[in-house]
DNA sequence: CGCGAAGGTGTACGACGTACACCTCGCCGC
DNA sequence: GCGGCGAGGTGTACGTCGTACACCTTCGCG
């Protein structure tokens, strides 16, 4: 009965795909995003997606895209610290509702318009702060990822499971065994939990990281700005 | 005849397997380091590769050990602040050697023993600067994936081959449009080379930004810790 | 009404990681 | 010498992946 089929499913296009795409990785990982189950989930067969989405490369690129143009801009008429600081945070937000886009940014390879305009904004807000572009050039390089709103995490990255709980005396044992080897890692993991050796498992306050980098940098950036700084320059013509 | 295969090769084991596998990263991508390409290398079946290494992950693990464990200790008795500025490009000159590493690094979660020791080493160096444990902690992950020698590539980072050459006609075209919806970028990019705008596609000096957003923080670490910087009290009991 | 293109299907191929059962040495105490 | 035992290497097989290619269906438009 063709014409009849009351609960047919739209037709696909780019953006379902993508918004699909999207969903599953929230709800079951990146790793779970395969061609194969993305079609399964949008009631297609696998093969349907390459008509939507040159290959997974570009799907991956496309999901981030799909969140990179969720980034809320900065009000505008902010000092450009402000403005800058609006706009990272932003992105934070962003990854920490997406918590596979740290890993597929990290890995994408191509700079598709949208990630261009997301650097240019942050670009233009350090330009309007009357940076010269050397210098806002070599910020943005200094920000690093943190424009992306994650910074890499050095220490704990723990799987979606630890390996294995170890028994209380061999934890004992290995903690032992961990401050006699690592003794200035057990000393600065042991500041962060305000001295409570107990709590050092838990890692850190990845916020209050975030932040302390980004100022770090942005009063550097503001030191070097107002101190006039301008790149060695290159033997003259 | 047993006893008389003269080229016998000798028995495999774990050092052997990590070594083949850094080699075939280093000449063709960490891509081609699959577990069949990798027996294939030590003329082995895939399988004998599962006697020395539980799986693909702690090959992984095993490869960025074996890199890491080459970084340079710094010479004894220095600054803290050239301590930790050795050590990070000893750690640099490691990853230009293995570029490879720089994705592998970022892809691991797990902290073997040897990476611990290398962040280690650069807590140590602060820390018998006098910085507290507390600003250590912060400063380390300021420095975040710059311990390891590389800084994430913002803007270019193409593939192996760029997707392909664009007509002449047809690039300005393109260069216009770029330059109308990412003026700012366009702005930094040209700075990079000195207002040479034809230079722009080839990136800017990696090296010169590592060490610019190295010594941004590094001196911003400098000024926090003569300022006495103390992260704000928890309640006081 | 008919046709061309855009969108969806089915089948198939060659990778990949790795579980599991097996074989084959070399070394050990006897 | 000898029996056996454990470490190291093998063979086969399974399920998953991305995607090439040929095909069919549906829709919009002249």
């Amino acid at each position: 009965m063709p014409g009849f089929d009351v609960g047919a499913r739209e037709r696909l296009n780019r953006e379902r795909v993508l918004r699909a795409a999207v969903s599953l990785a929230d709800e079951a990982g990146i790793a779970a995003v395969s061609m194969r189950r993305l079609a399964q989930d949008l009631g297609v067969v696998p093969m349907a997606l390459y008509k939507h989405v040159a290959d997974k490369e570009e799907l991956l690129d496309g999901m981030v895209d799909t969140v990179i143009a969720g980034i809320a801009p900065p009000e505008p008429g902010l000092h450009w610290k402000s403005a800058v600081r609006q706009r990272v945070l932003a992105a934070r937000r962003m990854v920490l509702r997406h918590p596979w886009a740290r890993q597929a940014i990290e890995s994408r390879t191509s700079r598709t318009p949208t990630v261009l305009a997301h650097l240019d904004s942050l670009a233009g807000a350090f330009l309007a702060g009357g940076f010269s572009a050397d210098l806002t050039h070599h910020v943005m390089h200094a920000l690093g990822n943190r424009v992306w709103g994650f910074s890499p995490e050095l220490f704990n990255a723990p799987g979606p499971a630890a390996p294995r709980p170890p028994a209380p005396d061999e934890q004992e044992a290995t903690a032992r065994e961990f401050a006699r080897r690592f003794p200035h890692i057990l000393a600065i993991a042991t500041a962060a939990t305000g001295g409570d050796l107990a709590a050092v498992g838990q890692g850190c306050d990845e916020q209050f990281e975030f932040e302390f980098a980004l100022d770090l940098l942005l009063d550097g950036a503001e030191r070097l700005h107002r101190a006039g700084w301008r790149s060695a320059a290159p033997a003259v013509p």
